[in-house]
DNA sequence: TCCAATAATGCAATATTATAACATTCTATC
DNA sequence: GATAGAATGTTATAATATTGCATTATTGGA
């Protein structure tokens, strides 16, 4: 996995993750339709994450009829319940799943600068959160690791 | 720490953290109005995440007169610069500071059933994602921990 | 004491994010 | 081609958060 800010051949990455996520649906037997491919391909469009309203208003600009929210929020839900999203909780935005369809606990470093964000799966993280967790008798279910800070491309530009 | 919902005297939590929070905004030349130390002690009021809005009924009650949503927000603003209370990113919703004024890093385990939420400081894991952001040239500011599941007493409750 | 500067609060309007409820259309299967 | 279930359309509204400006309170200095 490359950095997301650094160069690189950024079509490549959505149509990467447009053909994964057609595996997994066609795996799956869920049906990725147009509108949910649309909102995919939206929140590929960059490697930060994007708002529900940014993917309404790109949508209304794809498609001549103005599409309302819970369009948007359904395909969302639909994405997310895939594996093929990932909400961001501290910027109530989304973000493409850097591993789809996998159930992965991710972490996410997200420049406060830029937006760029990058997605890990640390098993170190992971394992401390569980051992905390399980040493506290509490049931893991689901979990949001977000750490905002400066990517190295912004900490250089000062 | 005593488990949040481990039975309690609370009205004990609630003194202590207006007296530590009292000493805070002494020692840092910060001022804690009325307001702010009413929305801090409403914050108080349980071991669960409170949302703003919960926050402004709560004060029109006390207050006959019902302050604005700024009111509140402005309040809580405060109280998170002095490192009093913790945003809880995944339910848009505060909670109260275990260890008041440290600016600490911390991890919630929030149960999904009753709420209740458990603040830990695990130096486990705090290692684990600075090493993780170190690996990534990352510069980590602040961080969002958030684990939701099942507390130990609703996993009994079935 | 009074003045000026700053901080805090009041207040109205509005922005942003998200969901509920119900109607309609599409799709797969028989 | 009937029908059941899934997906989408549509309207309204709920829930969360901020902006901008007016007013009041507090503080420190003349």
């Amino acid at each position: 996995m490359h950095s997301p800010n650094a160069p690189h051949n950024h079509q490549q990455c959505i149509d990467d993750a447009l053909n994964q996520a057609r595996t997994v649906c066609a795996t799956r037997q869920q049906k990725l339709t147009p509108i949910r491919e649309q909102v995919l391909a939206c929140v590929w469009r960059s490697h930060k994450p994007v708002g529900a309203y940014t993917i309404l208003e790109e949508l209304a600009k794809q498609s001549s009829r103005r599409p309302a929210p819970p369009t948007v929020y359904r395909a969302l839900d639909f994405l997310l319940e895939n594996d093929l999203i990932h909400r961001i909780a501290s910027l109530n935005a989304f973000i493409g799943c850097c591993d789809p369809g996998n159930g992965h606990r991710g972490q996410f470093l997200i420049c406060r600068q830029c937006q760029e964000t990058i997605e890990l799966t640390s098993a170190k993280i992971n394992q401390a959160i569980s051992d905390a967790a399980r040493k506290a008798e509490f049931t893991l279910e689901s979990q949001f690791v977000e750490v905002s800070g400066l990517c190295a491309r912004c900490q250089e530009a000062g």
